[in-house]
DNA sequence: ATTTGGCAGTCGAGTCTACCGAGTGCCAAG
DNA sequence: CTTGGCACTCGGTAGACTCGACTGCCAAAT
């Protein structure tokens, strides 16, 4: 609305004009850097900017007025507001990392060994250790293995647990206490009724099971809605925080440090704040773009992990709004590429 | 050495005569609560200390060069040192917890379910929310638990998953990768031949196993193999945090905070801080009596969890050295006793 | 019509001073 | 041995002042 003027504005841009966008730009590039309010004179002497610092003042009221800056107080720089760190986002140049990071992190792939669990464990490290962000990975959902495998085992005195095995090779595991003694053969018998119940269907997909009053059926029954109710483990075990003591030095008040670590700790929420960002579409939440309070001085960087073209979970970084967004952005790209690779050769084709 | 008067000392008060302990009882008790320096006014206003504020000051002195407080700088009052902690948790009254605290806590017991690590989970959740304070739990350890069962499940091609059940109710789960092909009918064979050679040890105790080179041979032993190898995640999933974003609030420095919170990561080390302390004999660690550098600024309460009489895990505190010593262990010691009971209960007899 | 240099004005941050008061150590009297 | 009294120390706070990094505005230049 204060932009009239009739004049011909280069596409690339967006709303912005050009001279516009290379303030804002450089505001927020060094605001970045130095965490310090951005003045009219470092801006005027970076390149791209070849205007006078008056001009760039004038530049910049207008740029505070559309909401992309404010002044902390009246006689200090400017810094970016989310919607300006979401213009910078947005128009950013997709960021090349260094060389020597793209090489260490092939060479941690290739050494990277063993389970699922150890896997995620060790590349949240990594990654916090890379980027100096807290690290979180969201692992592949059980939800979509079927069933390939139940077996129910004695444990003593009318308790036993039951295991099922599903085709991604995770184990769900249930204890169960019985109303009465049961047989070893009983409980064979069981075993083999319910894996032939279950077996090759999900643990969503609910099967009929028949309502007999014998002990076996009985059994039966009690084991199978035991793997039925899910356990709010089953979601937060999917959940892998590399580096929860950088938010200590990655934010600068207390009380935003306070309430980060407060959100990390209930990983059910994390799971859905970055699945909710990934569903919007978005590679980078910014402030409150997410509608998390606790992290309105947050920002969060997602890419998504894909197996066989599937999205299957996610890799994220956590830092303050004025994070590194080039790099971060460039860096969970590349994780979750190589993590999705890996996570394939682990499951296996189905 | 100072203190060479032959007069009689009450034996109660161990090394230090009645007043200086008094005196320093009362330093503690008010440096716990306000945070600040103690002058010798406000102890001898003290009840408790009958004396003058300058007879105070002449003892401080003493208690100073004895080691017990120590001034900030000149003309402040005086902090305790970790030793003056010690003093005052070695002489302390086995504390009471208000009637109110022990029945939520009743209340919060009577009330859990679930799996093991669900009742460990909210056990350090309401740990922490209770103490104020960030909890630590350690669980019992599988190492003594034995095989009571074990399965290979064929996955798919040259991939398959081989689960051990523990008498504990836990179950163990190796991912293999086979250099070839197998059919369902050895998979079984295998499974049952693993079963027989393993079941009634622990998974600490290796038997031999048979080199011979057929499939299912090779199978049996690659499953026992990765059966052995134990991953990190067996120990450190015993360990369970309640509320490390209060270590935002209890600790003063941003150092002290990024030391505890970096230690808390590094699960395995948790473990065997507390499994140390408790070792030592010791319910209280002060300041760097545990050895652990990134907590020299910190207090750790442990009480030993038992189940059967048996010391399997350990509940934590952790706070600033300053923290209330009194209500911690009184909360953490009855905390320890009903999660000793429950996990009786869950585990069984064995 | 824009851009620019110049200029007055604002305000946080740092320095210096003075002062207050909590707390000490020491000592002589009780 | 204890106590009140006294001189002294030193951190913290408040006020005055300066410095300098900014801004906004304006008139001249392009």
């Amino acid at each position: 609305m204060a932009d009239s003027t009739p004049k011909i504005q280069p596409a690339t841009t967006g709303e912005l004009d050009e001279r516009k966008a290379a303030i804002l730009n450089a505001v927020v590039a060094e605001h970045i850097d130095t965490a310090q309010p951005v003045g009219s004179n470092s801006v005027s002497t970076n390149e791209g900017v070849n205007v006078s610092s008056a001009t760039v003042r004038s530049e910049m009221v207008s740029l505070e007025r559309e909401g992309f800056l404010v002044q902390p107080h009246t006689s200090a720089g400017r810094i970016p507001t989310d919607k300006g760190y979401r213009y910078f986002v947005d128009h950013l140049g997709r960021g090349v990392l260094p060389h020597t990071q793209h090489s260490t992190l092939a060479n941690f792939f290739s050494h990277l060994r063993g389970e699922m669990e150890e896997v995620l464990t060790q590349t949240s490290q990594m990654l916090n250790e890379m980027s100096n962000y807290t690290s979180v990975i969201i692992a592949p959902s059980h939800a979509s293995a079927t069933v390939r495998s139940v077996q129910v085992v004695d444990l003593g005195p009318r308790r036993c647990v039951v295991v099922a095995i599903l085709s991604d090779g995770e184990a769900v595991r249930r204890t169960l206490e019985l109303p009465f003694e049961i047989t070893p053969e009983q409980v064979s018998e069981a075993s083999t009724q319910i894996a032939s119940l279950l077996f090759g269907n999900t643990l969503e997909q609910r099967v009929e099971v028949p309502s007999r009053d014998t002990p076996v059926a009985t059994l039966v029954r009690d084991a199978i809605a035991s793997l039925y109710r899910s356990t709010p483990t089953f979601e937060e075990d999917r959940v892998y925080i590399g580096g929860s003591a950088k938010v200590a030095d990655t934010f600068d008040t207390v009380e935003a440090v306070r309430n980060v670590l407060g959100l990390l700790e209930k990983e059910i929420v994390v799971v859905n704040l970055l699945e909710d960002i990934l569903q919007q579409g978005l590679s980078v939440a910014i402030g409150s773009e997410h509608g998390y309070e606790p992290l309105s001085t947050a920002a969060v960087v997602v890419a998504p992990v894909t197996v066989d073209g599937e999205v299957t979970g996610a890799v994220g970084l956590l830092g303050p709004t004025r994070m590194n967004y080039p790099e971060a952005l460039a860096t969970a790209q590349l994780v979750s590429e190589q993590l999705g690779q890996r996570l394939g050769d682990l499951i296996g084709e189905r």
